[in-house]
DNA sequence: CCTTACACGTGAGTC
DNA sequence: TGACTCACGTGTAAG
């Protein structure tokens, strides 16, 4: 047991290191609770101090680990920690943020990879050419899913001058700009109709879902 | 100015928070130098308790700014916010890693999105079906690119089980697996000898490089 | 009351 | 020798 020498101990020894204090270490637990005054002190003293010592190993170990989560932490003060976590965690989120831009134009519907849900999208292309359309259609990849899209556009007036198609992961997404279909809305109406049927269409039953080359 | 009672001293009423302390704290310049130990030993101690708390200044600063640059770790006591910082620090490089792993798929050899240059590829499946061989193809799209390939594919031995093909931004990738080339050599020599005429083929002369849909 | 979190000054160690 | 970083126990205020 240490004794206290007064009420501003020079010195405890402790062992310098950090360590779970064995749990003998009991602070009101005296026989028949004397309780002076000076005593109660004493101990709400011990109590604090063992609490702030804990308090201390926590942060430590969070500085531990930020330490090994991040490079180039090692050998370097609380405060370079800090400021070098800080620098390293704005790259990160920037690094994160270009990779999602390089991935969606603007609107995460213009993301250029298939969606995971059906999705059928008419847009006037306002700007270049007079009655430019552009129509975006994502749906499951399927043998015959050109011949069907080609069908769909073949009973509606206009062409396609421009068409961009990606499968991947048994996914298609095709953006299809057309042109032609006339100034009202009945085209663009009818254009809706005939690709969704091309979407709504079940997978032809026996065939796996796989992309075969067109023969 | 304060004067120090004791080596202990009980209290120096600081005002609590933290500030900039006027530069008229000024610590060995006592008129004629007296030096006495005591006195020199009140300077030091004064040094280094100024110099501890611009230390805790510093680390302060460096929570502070964490908390801003890091969302939810305002009312976090210091221990949560390092807590919280290396939690968002691992999320921040899952979030990297993924995105970087979905753009390839371990090598940059595998990323599913069309290179930059004129690619052919020939590759034994083992693992699966005997036989199997895996043919990657990457070139500028152009119109009867599909064609081509088929027409290849059709001069060699051996059936496409399966075929994968991302057209964006031009550049057309083409991943065949294809099935039946033969034990030896002489298949995958043919093979790679008809696709690499696809590739090399030019794009015929007054078209555009766009793709258009087979009729 | 009790617990918790922080700022403080100080002793000790390192370069 | 300083200039520094850290751990420590304590005072103090908030819940």
């Amino acid at each position: 047991m240490l004794s206290i020498p007064s009420y501003y101990p020079k010195q405890i020894s402790f062992p310098k290191g950090q360590g779970v204090f064995p749990v003998n270490t009991i602070y009101s637990k005296s026989f028949f609770k004397p309780k002076s005054k000076a005593e109660t002190k004493v101990i709400a003293a011990k109590k604090h101090s063992d609490s702030e010592r804990r308090r201390r190993v926590r942060i430590n170990g969070q500085y531990a680990t930020l330490r090994t989560v991040l490079p180039n932490l090692i050998k370097m003060d609380k405060a370079s920690v800090l400021a070098e976590t800080v620098r390293q965690v704005r790259e990160l989120k920037k690094a994160v943020a270009e990779v999602e831009a390089a991935c969606r134009h603007g609107d995460s519907d213009e993301c250029v990879l298939p969606g995971g849900v059906d999705k059928l999208s008419l847009e006037q292309c306002d700007g270049e050419q007079e009655g430019l359309v552009k129509a975006t259609l994502s749906c499951d990849d399927r043998p015959g899913l050109i011949l069907d899209i080609t069908r769909a556009l073949s009973s509606v007036k206009g062409r396609v001058v421009r068409a961009e198609m990606v499968i991947v992961g048994g996914r298609s997404k095709n953006v299809l700009w057309i042109q032609g279909l006339g100034d009202g809305k009945e085209g663009m109406v009818a254009l809706r109709r005939a690709l969704k049927v091309v979407i709504d269409r079940p997978i032809f039953a026996g065939l796996s879902k796989r992309f075969y080359l067109p023969q």
